[in-house]
DNA sequence: ATCGTTCCTTGACACAGATCAAAAAATGGA
DNA sequence: TCCATTTTTTGATCTGTGTCAAGGAACGAT
C-alpha cells in the first residue's frame, strides 16, 4: 500500500502532474524539505482511502487516478462533494480528523505529506501559504459553482455539467486539442455519479442514454464516453429538443 | 453610502464583532496598519451591495445584519451560495472582481478593506495569512455541508437545516442561553430561503406552515421564529409524525 | 468456458415539490 | 389613515424524479 515511487523532478516545470500546494513555485530549497516528509501511496479502484472521522497523520495530493470525498446521513443518503483529480489537494491541515469519507473511484496513487512537517512547511515559507489559499479558494468556487448545479438544474443540466467538468480536467491534463471532438473514459459508476448529481443511478442512466438518443453525446462501452460538441451539450442538455422519451 | 463610523476598539477582545480575518490575534501594530485601509459602508435591507462581475476594489467583514451570497443563471434561475452574518469575511484577495452578488436582506453594515494594501498585509503578517486560510477552510466545510442539504435532504428537512444555521449563529452572537426555547428574527423572505434551499418560496412556506401546525416551532408574525426543542426539529423535520398536511 | 457478482438499463407507477392562480396579510408612503 | 406594493399563505393540478422490479451486460475468479 505504501510504495515508495519516489519521482525525477525537481520544480515544477518539471513535475508532470504539478502538485500544486507545493510545486506551484518551488524551488529547490522546498523540495529538499519536502522529499523528507513525503511518500507515496496506491491504491486500487473502489478501495476506500479513508474514513471520515478516521485520524489522519498526513495531506496528500492526486498524482493519478480519481477519488472521491463523500458525506453520508444516518440513514445512509450519501453526497459527493468533491471529486479529486490528479493534481487536487486533500487534508486540512491543523486537523486530525479525516471530515469526508475518501474512495478511489479508479487505481489512484497519491502523493503524501506528513501533517505536522507540512503544517510548519507552510508556516515558515509563505509562498506555499499562499499557494494553498489559492487552491483553497478555488475548491471554494468549484463547491458554490456545485450548489448552482444542485439546487436549481434539472436531471439532464446535472449530467451536463458533470461531463463538462471531467471533460474539462481530461483536456487540461491530456493536452487535447480544443474545439475538437473531446473523448474521455468516465471515471464514476453511474452510482457514484448520481452521488454528486443528488439524483438516483436509474435517473443518471436514463439521462445518459436520452443524451445518446438525442446525438448530443455518444459511448462507446459503458465507459467511454465522446461529445463531438461541447457548446451543444451545455445549450441544448435542458431542451427537450425532439420531444425527449418517446422518440 | 460611505459612512464612517470609526468604533472604539483597539484588539480582538474587545472587538463585539470579531472580525476574523483580521482580529483573531490582532496586536496593536496590525491594528495602526488597518485603521489606514479601511472604512465602513452601510447598506439599508434589500438593497444590491455588489453585482457578480463588478469591479471590487475591497474585501470586507460583516459588522451587524445579514446578506447573501448568490448566483443566477442567464434564465433567471437563482442559488444562494452562502449567508453572510456578523464576522463573516467578503471578497477574495488578488481578485478583482466580484464573483457573487452580494444583497443587504437586513440593514448592513461591513467594515472593508482596501484590497491592494490588504493584500500586502496578508504577505507581510504570517498570522493573518493563516486566519484567512482557516476562514476559507471553514466556508468550504460549510459549502459542502450545503451541498448535502441540497443534493439529498427532503424540503422539510431543507427547512429545519436552514432554522438551525440561523439559530446556531444567532445564540452565539447574541449569547442566548443553550438548551433553553431559541427565539430569533428570519433575516430573509421566504424567497430568499427559497433561493439558498433550493425550492420554491411556496414550498417553503408550506413547510413552515407544516413545522407550525406540528408544534415543531411556533411564529410571532412572520417572521420572528421560536424552537421550544431544536433537537426535536433535526430529528423529527424529516418526520411525517402526525400525518402531515391534513391535521 | 462457466459461474457469481457487480454494474447498467428499462419499465411501471408513486409522490414530493413545481407551477399556476388567487386572496390575505404586512409594509411603507403620501 | 388609506392606498399601493410587497410578502405570505393556501388551493388545485401537473410533472420530474424517485421507487420498486426485472432483466441484461460486463467482469473476475475458478
Amino acid at each position: 500500500m505504501q510504495q515508495a515511487v519516489a519521482p525525477a523532478f525537481k520544480n515544477c516545470t518539471d513535475c508532470p502532474i504539478r502538485h500544486r500546494a507545493v510545486c506551484a513555485k518551488c524551488d529547490s530549497e522546498e523540495l529538499e524539505l519536502l522529499e523528507d516528509i513525503k511518500y507515496y501511496r496506491s491504491f486500487s479502484a473502489g478501495q476506500p482511502v479513508m474514513w471520515a472521522g478516521d485520524h489522519m497523520d498526513f495531506v496528500a495530493s492526486v498524482v493519478s487516478g480519481v477519488a472521491t470525498l463523500t458525506q453520508t446521513m444516518e440513514d445512509g443518503r450519501t453526497q459527493m462533494v468533491g471529486l479529486l483529480l490528479p493534481s487536487d489537494f486533500v487534508g486540512r491541515p491543523g486537523r486530525g480528523v479525516a471530515a469526508y469519507t475518501v474512495t478511489a473511484t479508479t487505481d489512484l496513487t497519491m502523493c503524501c505529506f506528513r501533517r505536522k512537517p507540512f503544517e510548519k512547511m507552510i508556516d515558515t515559507t509563505p509562498h506555499v501559504a499562499h499557494r494553498l489559499l489559492e487552491m483553497t479558494l478555488d475548491e471554494l468556487d468549484a463547491a458554490r459553482e456545485w450548489m448552482l448545479v444542485l439546487g436549481r438544474k434539472t436531471a439532464r443540466e446535472k449530467i451536463a455539467s458533470l461531463l463538462s467538468i471531467i471533460a474539462r480536467r481530461d483536456a487540461l491534463l491530456g493536452s487535447a486539442p480544443p474545439g475538437k471532438e473531446l473523448v474521455f473514459d468516465l471515471p464514476l459508476t453511474r452510482e457514484a455519479m448520481a452521488d454528486y448529481l443528488g439524483l438516483t443511478l436509474e435517473t443518471v442512466s436514463r439521462q445518459i442514454s436520452a443524451l445518446k438518443r438525442d446525438g448530443i453525446i455518444s459511448l462507446s462501452g459503458k465507459r467511454k464516453i465522446s461529445i463531438p460538441d461541447m457548446d451543444r451539450l451545455l445549450t441544448e442538455a435542458g431542451d427537450d429538443s425532439d420531444g425527449g422519451y418517446l422518440t
